[in-house]
DNA sequence: GTGAAAGCGCTAACAT
DNA sequence: ATGTTAGCGCTTTCAC
């Protein structure tokens, strides 16, 4: 590998010349940098981006925490950020931390010492004091952290009502919600949505726990069934589990959405692979990846100073199980 | 940030005695030991990876390019090779290329860059002479590059093969196959295999072609459906492809598998979501992440020198739609 | 067993 | 307009 040192002494010029073209900063005769171009040119030379990072302390790179890539919701999400990244001239880190708090600080840490410029971290786990000592710019995907930590979210609590009373509407007497796992924060926001929109009609609210995921959905939503048999509507907490249910239902030999109605939430593709396609809450999974990305280059480039806390709002597709 | 100066300072030797303890080697009295991790601890001292990059010219990152991991194939072989460099201290830095050549390479550079020890590719269009000069290990993932770079993967031809198989034991008399798209290397063995075991019994081929993605499967099915209505099987190039299909069958009214059967290719979990399920020729996802990921860190630590091609058998997982 | 010092490849004062 | 040099934080000879 060719270093600057090659590409002077080929030019015929010192290192501070071709780091001045290279970064195209200071004064430099137009012919001196015909000359260091043909250089660099000729020997195929590439700055050293370690080299370069270990002075600047900057590393042209974001970190990426999310809990699972292998959650249908994330691919889209962190094509969105990388997009964004790559765009601005960044790299993005990638980790999976199964939302398992160790790993996550070990993640940040492993981070910081790659001199990482920023985090993107999507987690429930993590808190405000593990992150507080950190010099450089985080920000909180998709859940909101804590106050102190920036960041880009969706309405759980509105979209959950928004999806209840589209039940309501459509005639559902009784309407049972398949919520998301405990403690974590869309989950706890949905359930409260749906909570909120039962009791102001004074009807009776029937959860089960699931754990956002298909399997658990399946099983319980055959526990939900043939405990409460006259259930008429399903808001899922997400659409996975959504998903999940309608499978479980079509096995029951029920008919959706003629005997039961069903809504999920995220939007995210699968619910339009099914038969019937799942009405959903679609949230602006693309946007959110890249404002988040957008923010957190607006707070490493110091264009930003406060706290920012963007919100979306969940947007209703009705499709064909409602 | 504290350096490798303050833990010396602190714990009153040289910055060569923190280093000794810090990389486990060398000599260093068992005292003086306890006083550097000491010190290590009080500040909270984390070697800088950036500096010892620049030195080592390791960066124990690999770099992984793939074509889009919002393709339901890719975030399970993702997973599978970064817990496979993580488990041996690697980070991996992941890369969307969209298999446009342009952006692979402008990866590759990066990625050379950076110095990361290795690189796994998954990728029809680069070719052995874009990557000839480089000096860090690479494998071909999924798809066979050329001879000359190893690789891991399935073996396509014999998959496809049995696949057809299945379909005619079962009764089909008429097979048509949706393939991938053309010059797609997985795409071109998994039609060769359709060829070889239809023509190996006189059989009549009817190909349309796909793109690895569900609109258009569907649309295509559409059109072979009213072209040959009298098909009683079908070989679809992927399961994303088959279950296009399957969506654009059941639309059609014509009952899966009773008057069509149809077989898909790669066993992701979408084959499980629908109804009926999907049967299919399930690749052994995780095993060729974890396959290619150990072939590369042999390469990096120079236990490996030959050429390696590992081919593992794809596997019939019969299901409800044949 | 420990320390001094050179050097990894680059950037940015500071000189000239 | 260009060159010299210190230094980013670390590892590794080479002395002692």
């Amino acid at each position: 590998m060719a270093t600057i040192r090659d590409v002077a002494k080929l030019a015929g010029v010192s290192v501070a010349t071709v780091s001045r073209v290279l970064n195209n900063q200071g004064y430099v005769h137009e012919d001196t940098r015909k000359k260091v171009e043909r250089a660099i040119h000729e020997l195929n030379y590439k700055p050293n981006a370690v080299a370069r990072s270990l002075y600047k302390k900057t590393s042209k790179s974001i970190g990426l925490i999310i809990p699972d890539i292998t959650n249908p919701f994330f691919p889209q999400l962190v094509r969105a950020v990388e997009e964004t990244m790559n765009r601005s001239g960044y790299t993005v880190l990638l980790f999976n931390s199964d939302e398992v708090l160790k790993r996550e600080r070990h993640i940040i840490d492993l981070m910081v010492t790659k001199y990482v410029d920023g985090i993107i971290i999507v987690s429930n786990t993590i808190k405000y004091e593990h992150l507080q000592h950190l010099t450089i710019p985080i920000v909180a995907l998709d859940r909101v952290i804590s106050q102190e930590i920036p960041s880009v979210s969706v309405n759980n609590y509105e979209g959950a009502r928004k999806a209840v009373r589209l039940l309501k509407e459509k005639g559902c007497k009784k309407i049972a919600h398949l919520r998301g796992p405990e403690n974590v924060f869309t989950a706890e926001e949905r359930l409260r949505g749906y909570l909120d929109e039962m009791s102001s009609q004074e009807m009776e609210s029937i959860i089960y726990v699931g754990n956002y995921e298909l399997k658990t959905s399946m099983v319980e939503t055959m526990r939900l069934l043939t405990e409460h048999p006259d259930i008429d509507g399903i808001f899922a907490g997400n659409d996975v589990m959504a998903v999940g249910a309608i499978k479980a239902i079509t096995k029951l030999g029920i008919h959706i959405p003629n005997e039961l109605k069903i809504i999920g939430f995220d939007g995210i593709e699968l619910g339009t692979v099914i038969t019937p396609e799942l009405s959903t809450m679609k949230q602006p999974i693309v946007q959110l990846g890249k404002k988040s990305s957008e923010l957190l280059l607006h707070y490493i480039n110091g264009q930003e100073k406060g706290l920012r806390h963007y919100v979306y709002q969940a947007e209703l597709v009705e499709r064909d199980s409602t």
